[in-house]
DNA sequence: GAGCCGATGAGCCTTCGTCAGTTCGAGTAC
DNA sequence: GTACTCGAACTGACGAAGGCTCATCGGCTC
């Protein structure tokens, strides 16, 4: 696969046509066509159905297409990026977090960071997978990192506490009676979920299946702000790390039995500064496992 | 530029030494030297230091880093998308929103959207960019957009009303006395931003540079949640749209003088089917355009 | 001096493009 | 109903460009 072939193939879709599409990328119509096919038999799948006036995506081509979109977004602006060159990068500190994780935390700590460093200017990147945080960390791209400990944790990652998951109901939901629900009695629940393949996704499926108990989607989101603002609105349930729900949806927030939770870890960049490692000391001091807190409230 | 390259690079940033990826990625030595020089002859620009025992990434090398493993990320999910097959997609409504957008209003449309046809998934994209999401609708790969009007959007969209942005303070903050905060007395006040080339950030860009104002930056982020939560912590302020704004944060937003708002409108795909329309029609019937909300509270 | 590293040049193979032509389906005229 | 035309995608041949390996060189460190 290439970024070549997903621009020719998001031609194809935006056109309607290889003809119109060719015109369009100022290459003949036969190298269209070729592309379109050698991508379609690489990954053993019609992207397109073949019309008389055109080609259609299928609904797994337009599946393909909104990543293929989001690929050669990342890939024009990885270029715009090195063309500004690095001024932009001077006094920064890079910052990755795991989706839902450190959520207060973080702030907290940065608001300490600043009266220590008052120019300072931090980029914070929300990645919905610990393993592409991960990446990123060996890859040396960024200062710090905040993410569930998983089997790629290098020996050197700091342990902060754990984050302990509470499932967020919509108002008025029976089960709100309860200090605590049982993950049993939300079997017929529909669940708003996370995007594939991200953590937050695993997680639940993991919880779901070592109770015996398989969700019924209703929504998929990439934010966990979305997701815990949904689930207020009754469209379904979701699970998410406890400091990822606002203080005014916390009535909501319930822990849940069997207790889920997982160890939250930083990883520094070898070679860290003054800012980086006063950052992690100031992380260490905030407080982890406050799953006390989610008791009903009047 | 391609994704081989971008796989290249990031093999050169884990391992240290062109030698060392060379081996990760079982081709020969020359092959990897040859193409990181060639992405750099391409882009212009060093990614990489030499040093006598490897390759080290320079600030911007790291910068173009992230991105290029945002899109190989990307590229991953789009293959095992279309590996997994279309069976994911049946029953399903794709919707993409500008970030910020409608934060309170497709919530309510959609759970009304859910008790008229019980069985619907929502999958919700939250993109950065009202371009990015022009584009994607040109491309039929989504069943519902909802941006922000502009330059690109097409003659049949379907306008909703404004979406009027506020200014969120720190807990405590001077300007809170006030109903409204003029532009000019945030002169000196530091701001937390959004992602690099962000529609967010461009409108904050716009309405300062009218102003004849630059910002101090203090953090950038890619979550309208996460900047009202760091405004919030007092770690700068920040420029959002009023339904970003949770309940419980409401007290710390203000209108500013002059009033900034954006038109949204709502894009729906060609040949849309019932479900589409009928949330078309809910997101219509919800409240827009909503400011005299934010007056102080006791 | 030995070893490790990146870079260079030559040669070979693969990929991508154009060109010419073919095939297929839809629409129109008779 | 048949024949013709048009527009579209696909196929095969060929040439150019890109990517790979191999051999080698230069620089640095120990």
């Amino acid at each position: 696969m290439s970024l070549r072939q997903f621009e020719y193939a998001l031609a194809v879709a935006e056109e309607g046509s290889v003809t119109a599409a060719a015109e369009l990328l100022h290459v003949a119509q036969p190298s269209v066509s070729q592309q379109i096919r050698g991508l379609e038999r690489e990954l053993g799948v019609e992207l397109f159905a073949r019309t008389p006036t055109g080609l259609v995506p299928t609904a797994v081509g337009r599946a393909f297409l909104r990543e293929a979109q989001v690929a050669v977004n990342a890939a024009r602006r990885a270029r715009a990026t090195a063309r500004a060159g690095a001024d932009d990068m001077v006094g920064e500190l890079v910052v990755a977090v795991q989706m839902g994780f450190g959520t207060r935390q973080l702030p907290a700590a940065l608001s300490a960071l600043r009266r220590r460093f008052p120019r300072l200017e931090v980029t914070v990147f929300e990645e919905p997978s610990s393993a592409e945080l991960e990446r990123l960390g060996r890859r040396d791209v960024l200062d710090l990192a905040l993410m569930a400990a998983c089997e790629q944790t290098p020996a050197d990652a700091h342990r902060l506490g754990e984050e302990e998951f509470v499932v967020v109901l919509g108002a008025g939901h029976r089960l709100l009676a309860a200090d605590r629900v049982e993950l049993r009695d939300l079997e017929r629940e529909p669940w708003v979920r996370f995007d594939h393949d991200s953590a937050l996704d695993g997680v639940l499926l993991s919880v779901l299946r070592d109770n015996g108990l398989a969700p019924a989607t209703v929504a998929r989101v990439s934010q966990t702000a979305t997701a815990v603002r949904w689930a207020a609105h009754g469209l379904g349930v979701t699970l998410v790390p406890a400091s990822a729900v606002p203080h005014d949806h916390e009535h909501l927030a319930r822990p849940v039995l069997p207790a889920v939770s997982q160890p939250v870890v930083a990883v520094i960049r070898s070679g860290a500064g003054p800012a980086e490692t006063a950052l992690l000391e100031l992380l260490r001091k905030e407080t982890w496992s406050d799953s006390a807190d989610f008791s009903p409230v009047s």
